[in-house]
Order: C-alpha cells, then sequence, then structure tokens
DNA sequence: GCAAAAGTGTTGGAAATACACCCATGT
DNA sequence: ACATGGGTGTATTTCCAACACTTTTGC
C-alpha cells in the first residue's frame, strides 16, 4: 500500500526561511546576441576576464540581482555591457550543472536576441566587444560554446517559424537580403523563385516604393514587414509531422 | 566616441567572493507530469502546503540544493514526491519574476514529463497527490497557473513534432488509443482515416500480433512504437512557414 | 554590349484533405 | 440481426520543388 502522510501546513515564516537558508545559488544570465553584416550571421562576444580563462571568448553575461526579474536582469546586463536599449530578449534555456562554473555553483539562463548591427551602433565596447563571425567560433571560456550551440539550433528553429529574422535587417530591405539572412542562418542554399513566391504568398511584405542604391547591378525593390498585420493573422499550427 | 575600457582580470578567488556574496537567489524545479486516463489528459498535482496557499492546487515543487545539478534536482523532486523513477524529464523555461513566491526570492525552472498512468502506479500520495484533469485547473497556488499553462503549451507543440505521446500509452496501444490521446491533447477532432495513413506512413508502429482484449465491438490490432528506428530516421525539419 | 542580379510562370510530384463503404466482433 | 467501432481506397486539392528565360541597371 502506498504510504500517506499528513501535510504539515508551512507558514510564511517557515518558508522565508527555507529560502533565505543555506539553499542559495549564484545566477547569471548570458546574452547570445546575434547580427548580420556582409552576408555572414555574426554574435557579439567579449573575451572572457576570468584568469582561469584569459584569452577566450565569452558571451555577455552576469550575476542576477535579488531584487529584479530575471528579464530585467538580462536587459540591464545587455544594456551594461553594450550600451544597447529597447532590443526584445527571449529566454532561451537554464544551464544548471554543478560543474560549469570554476569559482562554484552558478546556474545561468541563456537569452536570445537579433539586432541590426548598423542601426544599433555599440556604444560601450570594453573586453574587446565585438561582432564574431558566428560559424568560426572556437576557444569560449566556461560552457559557453555549449550554451551558444544551443542558442543558435534555437535561432534556426525559431526563424522558421517566427518572422524573428526581420529584426536583423534595417527596416527597408530587398529580397535578395532577405534571402542572405535565410541562407546564413540556415546554412544552405535557396532557391530565389521559391522563396519569393514563399513570402510574397505570406502577404506581408510591404512595397515601401523604393529601390535599392549604389548596386552595381540592376537594383531591387525594398520592402518591409508589416509586424502589425502579422499580429493579427499570426499562424495557425502545421500538422502532425515528425 | 564609445569608450573603452581596459578589462580587469578576475582571478579565481575574486570570483568565488562573487559567486558567494550576497548575490544568491533560492531556486527552485517545478515538474508539470501529464498523463492519459479514460480519454482525458491529466497532470499531477497536490494540495498546497502553504498557508498562504492552503486548499489551492499546486505544481510538484521543491528548491534546488547548491550541491546538485539542476536536471538531478528534477529527478529527486519527482520521486521525492510520488516514488516516480525511471521517467524522462525535460526542461521547458525559468520564471524569475520577483514578486512571484510571497516568501521572498525564489525562480523557479518547469520541467515536463508524459508518463502512462497504468504503469506507474503512485507510491507515494502525501498532500493528495492525485491525477487532474487538465483541462479543469483553477485555484492554483503561487503562478502555477501561468507555468502550467506554458507546459501546456509546450506539449500541444512538441507533440507534433516529436513523438512524445507514445510515453502517455501503455507499450501496446491500438490506433484508436493513439488519436484519442492526439484529440485531447491538441483538443480538436480528428480524421479517422487520415490519422491512420499519417501514422502508418511514418513507418514507426510495429504490428504486435495481438489484438485488443474486452471491447465490446470488434478489437482493434495492437501496436508499439519503434523508438530505435526512429532515432535512426530522425525528421528533417519543415520548410518556413508562419 | 556586357556583366550581374532582378523579376517572373509553369509543371510534376507529394502530401493533406474529404469522404463512403465493407468487415469483424460482442451482445 | 444489429450496434459499434475497425479497417481500407479514391478523388481532389493544396503545397512544394525544380527549373529557364527576359528585363533592368551600372559599367
Amino acid at each position: 500500500m502506498p504510504q500517506i502522510k499528513q501535510p504539515s501546513i508551512k507558514t510564511l515564516k517557515g518558508l522565508q526561511t527555507e529560502v533565505q537558508s543555506i539553499n542559495r545559488i549564484a545566477l547569471s544570465v548570458d546574452c547570445v546576441i546575434f547580427g548580420f553584416d556582409e552576408n555572414k550571421l555574426k554574435v557579439l562576444l567579449i573575451r572572457s576576464d576570468v584568469k582561469k580563462f584569459i584569452g577566450m571568448w565569452s558571451l555577455l553575461g552576469d550575476l542576477v540581482k535579488p531584487e529584479e526579474d530575471l528579464d530585467s536582469a538580462a536587459y540591464r546586463i545587455l544594456k551594461q555591457r553594450t550600451g544597447l536599449k529597447d532590443i526584445f530578449l527571449e529566454q532561451v534555456h537554464t544551464f544548471g550543472e554543478t560543474g560549469r562554473h570554476p569559482a562554484g555553483r552558478v546556474v545561468t539562463v541563456a537569452y536570445c536576441s537579433l539586432i541590426n548591427i548598423q542601426n544599433h551602433r555599440l556604444r560601450i565596447l570594453d573586453n574587446e566587444l565585438h561582432w564574431h563571425d558566428a560559424n568560426s567560433i572556437c576557444d569560449m571560456a566556461f560552457d559557453h560554446q555549449v550554451i551558444f550551440n544551443s542558442c543558435y539550433k534555437w535561432l534556426q528553429k525559431r526563424v522558421q517559424e517566427h518572422p524573428l529574422g526581420f529584426n536583423l535587417l534595417p527596416n527597408k530591405f530587398s529580397l535578395r537580403e532577405l534571402q542572405n539572412l535565410y541562407e546564413a542562418i540556415l546554412n544552405k542554399k535557396l532557391d530565389r523563385r521559391n522563396f519569393r513566391k514563399k513570402f510574397f504568398a505570406m502577404d506581408f511584405l510591404v512595397d515601401v516604393g523604393e529601390d535599392e542604391q549604389n548596386v552595381p547591378h540592376r537594383p531591387g525593390k525594398l520592402y518591409k514587414f508589416n509586424f502589425e498585420k502579422y499580429e493579427k493573422k499570426k499562424k495557425k499550427w502545421p500538422g502532425i509531422d515528425f
């Protein structure tokens, strides 16, 4: 027979004791910020300032303060490290292995974002903050390679289900730029005609009536993404498929 | 001009101080365990043992210990609360708003699982642990309603992309049972013939050569899911689609 | 006029949907 | 015999993939 124990009611005071007990853990946020430039997918990295990992690359991270929301912490860290604000951030995964940080127990929550490199100049360049080619990363500090890989996969999946990619492009963009972006993220060539067809069929692109400038060939039309229209229509789920 | 500051190298000792500083936070895990019984989707709940939420329903949760992996904590909590083991658990999302716990700052990581109710009898029934109808939940403690909703959506999406659902069924199951399961999770009717066609086309179901017993009509054939074959073939991503 | 990329349509195959009939079993 | 759900096939449509030529611009 299963054992049944009567519950012992926990008072607020009792709980407070538990919460303030030794069962507390350092919690950090690491931001994986994707950009797009020269037809390559980029990611913001700094040099690790931790002695053990000297010279290696690191994501943008910091400890979460006891009195700040997790999301707020992510925004604060991004702002502190880069000067960037008005960016959307999305939580991806939490990494909580005991051995992941050399100085003790630190659980970290990974946040992702996609921003347009041209529109958001970096205002702080401490620790060699720079846009790093997302496809040639090595020598990362901590378990940041694992975190990055996880976020990259998240991006690849997410960009096919939601109109995230447009955050990486200028407000007005050509279809060629859009396709280059998708090819860079998914890391494969796409058929130009079918690509156009697909995006026009979605009916979220607005012709702004302008052309590309300073291209050494026939200029393409510029479009912008109609986020409002998208929000209204949203998506229906695809069927069962695995 | 952007400011550039030279990095100050952090030694291990310095880091340890930071990690052990006041910047520590109580971290908990909450488990959302789905089951399937009588053609209804169920979820494991207990009565909250917190005075403020007395009488309300609660997910299975506990604080993470400083020396245990996050995943391990999830398995421990599940085992402690229900006696269940040999269950796969998947991390879904981390909830970190400052106001979510009345006794102070507690960040919680939600884990999900799907188990077969018949195969896994509950061995511990403390705090009125029971299978609750997933579609008629109200009065949940803390922000557990939010967490549950998030996990339910995760399930609905996940079950269409991965063969999770089979964990909710007996080893051998009829196609009708499988369809009932999908209809319960997705909360919509599906066409029986097309449903069969889809699953047979995937070619992961194995006819075990037995029939249903004790049904008041023609018995259906029983199948099992070939996880090995699935692992080998896996899925190719669906195209861009939103 | 030439290079380079923009822009455009059609066609065949695969997959999803909608739909109707016969079959096996328990009562 | 009949009620209940099991089991099957086909026609239609929709979506996706493959593919080639003409147009516009900069040089």
